[in-house]
DNA sequence: ATGGTTGGAATCCAA
């Protein structure tokens, strides 16, 4: 059977659920997981996302800001929210597969929504900063406790984090800018590589090919300009990569009306 | 070197 997956930072869930409903239309991913849904739980539209074919559906969400939900046609045996850095913020939920998903069954699908960080690189005087360093510390420690499990599982989500040359439409200019800073990279790629994690993406796309995922709303001809970044993760547990058959971003969203700065990422698995 | 845009909530904050 094939499993496709989906993260999609989708910058307030109900302003969007059409771009969703077309999104879903389109692609019919098995799962889908937002982020940045900008809805607290009551206001959370349930009802209109599940008639668009996903009845099984886990959301946590704020007021205002964070929130993240998975949309799933399967069922799942449980779910999971994490709280990170001791805070009430909405930046982690997972799904575990039931016995109703075959193949897929057991599979942990974490769906996470680290911090932007702000503008200045610098935990001292940016506490935004320091909460994102802060936030990926206990992403690090968290990650070596859930390799031991031995569990099957996709991590997902909007990383804030470009961790490559090639993820960044300018490497050099953005060495200085929040989201590829060495200090940022270097601590994204040890706690997946310590947590035994492979970046989907790469795994079947390496270097040189750049690839981008989100596109600034700050430049007025984004599509000619292409300044991306590839701000948007799947990653894997090393048994499912051999069976991870593509990877792709549906750029096509960017250029609808009124979009997400991001793009939806997809994975495909034959299990 | 600077400012550029968006969404939600409240007249600004986070991205």
């Amino acid at each position: 059977m094939k499993l496709s997956v989906t993260t999609w930072n989708i910058n307030s869930v109900r302003l969007r659920s059409d771009q969703v409903r077309q999104f879903l239309e389109n692609e019919r991913p098995d799962i889908l997981c937002l982020q940045e849904t900008k809805c607290p739980d009551d206001k959370f539209p349930f009802k209109e996302l599940k008639s668009f074919g996903y009845p099984f559906i886990t959301n946590v969400g704020q007021k205002g800001y964070n929130g993240v939900a998975i949309l799933s046609k399967y069922p799942f045996s449980s779910t999971q929210v994490m709280s990170m850095c001791e805070r009430m913020d909405a930046r982690h939920i997972a799904i575990t597969l039931a016995p109703e998903a075959k193949q897929a069954a057991g599979i942990t699908i974490h769906n996470f929504y680290v911090p932007a960080g702000g503008d200045i690189p610098d935990a001292v005087l940016n506490p935004k900063f320091a909460h994102k360093l802060q936030f990926l510390a206990e992403m690090r420690a968290w990650g070596e406790r859930n390799r031991k499990l031995g569990a099957p599982g996709i991590l997902v989500g909007d990383l804030n984090i470009a961790p490559l040359e090639h993820d960044v439409w300018s490497h050099k200019k953005l060495l200085d800018v929040v989201s590829h800073t060495p200090l940022e990279t270097e601590t994204l790629e040890t706690l997946r590589q310590e947590a035994g994690w492979v970046d989907g993406m790469r795994h079947l796309r390496p270097e040189p090919e750049k690839i981008y995922s989100w596109w600034s709303y700050r430049s007025p001809d984004w599509a000619a300009a292409d300044k991306g970044r590839r701000l948007d993760h799947i990653w894997l547990t090393e048994d499912l990569a051999p069976v991870l058959k593509s990877m792709h971003v549906t750029k096509e969203t960017r250029g609808w009306e009124r979009p997400s700065d991001h793009a939806p990422v997809t994975a495909i698995l034959e299990l």
